[in-house]
DNA sequence: TGATTGCCGAGACTGTTAGTCTTGTCAACG
DNA sequence: CGTTGACAAGACTAACAGTCTCGGCAATCA
């Protein structure tokens, strides 16, 4: 130890080679087009690394896992307008909110991306995290329409936001992953009109 | 070939040493147990033949493949009265069937399972085909329940029957995977009501 | 009783994949 | 020009599903 030793996370100016963006772009993208093509088989980290034309170890020096590198390729994709829609009248709202939900998921390229990284989550507990984390902000903006309509009067006192909450994005998913019935505007309509009548 | 040869098909006298009986059984208890405790880490194929003190061949023998034998163990023991209540009226019949249905995967034993069981079929298409077969039964169940509601006329001619079952079954595994939010009596009770009255 | 048949436990083996480690190269900076 | 650290390539380890092989043993039949 002498005058001269760093000191420990002290800011030391950068030496060696730079991170190359393109790769991490490149990257990204390749792991986006695998989701995307993924037919029912799951997408490896090799495969991603050949298709980007990037060493495994350069993917493994950006993210921690393999979970990570997939949600940040969807994430990067649906980069979403997180307000949810304020008209003043809450089924309008509700049903606006329903479909938009329901119809982002039927765009081909998110579709099979989606439905692969939900199941890379069902055996990684790191991904299953982050994809929680990455849905609160929708959940949150659906309960703060609800509260919206309450507040207006259009809700009962005691109505079970929660559960409106999980009746949506349950039919979601639930429709979304088996694909056994259709997630279109008849049905966010259908959807939206049976819990706001139902709340009453 | 001459005259003794056996007929393709023809049904010939067993012989040699028969299959232990005791053996199924002990890889059906170790499957469930192992589910049972696991915890978030998948089953093995090795650790079951290893729990129930079998060779893996003989696991192979029974059972076409590892998710056959997951759900045949969790079958077992759901071994479940497939026909809906019939009281006559429909808010409460959809009630009890919703009640039975969250508080059947409270039971301690059977939750951890189930939930492991899900992360199995998420990558196993054959597990995800034998579950799809083995849920029909209850979704039919609570179908018929909604049709006698409407001949009733205690649901409207319209009602969207599909969507009622989409969103109980919805609500159900959301909340059940996801372990957020309660799946009790209370909240059998307002979902039954909210989609009684969200149908009219 | 002894031969045949087919299940049994044990475990070696193959193929696939996540994640780590190694090697030689190359770019940034002083 | 020397040091540093990112880079591509790919070897390596550890799991795991599913197959294969082996010697042993139980049921049946001649």
């Amino acid at each position: 130890m002498n005058a001269t030793d760093p000191q420990p996370g002290a800011a030391r100016p950068h030496t060696g080679r730079r991170r190359n963006e393109a790769a991490h772009r490149a990257i990204l993208d390749a792991a986006l087009r695998l989701l995307a093509e993924s037919d029912g088989t799951p997408v490896t980290i090799d495969a991603i690394a050949r298709t980007a034309g990037v060493g495994k170890q350069t993917v493994y020096r950006w993210w921690p896992s393999k979970g990570a590198v997939l949600l940040d390729a969807l994430s990067a994709r649906a980069d979403q307008d997180v307000a949810g829609p304020d008209s003043g009248d809450l089924r309008a709202d509700l049903r606006a909110f329903v479909a938009t939900t329901f119809d982002a998921a039927q765009q081909d390229t998110s579709a099979s991306a989606l439905r692969a990284l939900v199941r890379e989550a069902a055996r990684d507990p790191h991904l299953a995290d982050l994809m929680q984390t990455f849905t609160a902000t929708r959940r949150t903006a659906l309960r703060e329409l609800l509260v919206r309509g309450r507040e207006r009067g259009q809700l009962p006192g005691d109505a079970d936001l929660d559960l409106i909450v999980d009746q949506v994005y349950g039919v979601f998913w639930y429709r979304f992953l088996l694909g056994h019935a259709p997630l279109d505007a008849d049905a966010a309509d259908r959807l939206a009109a049976s819990l706001v009548a139902g709340a009453q």
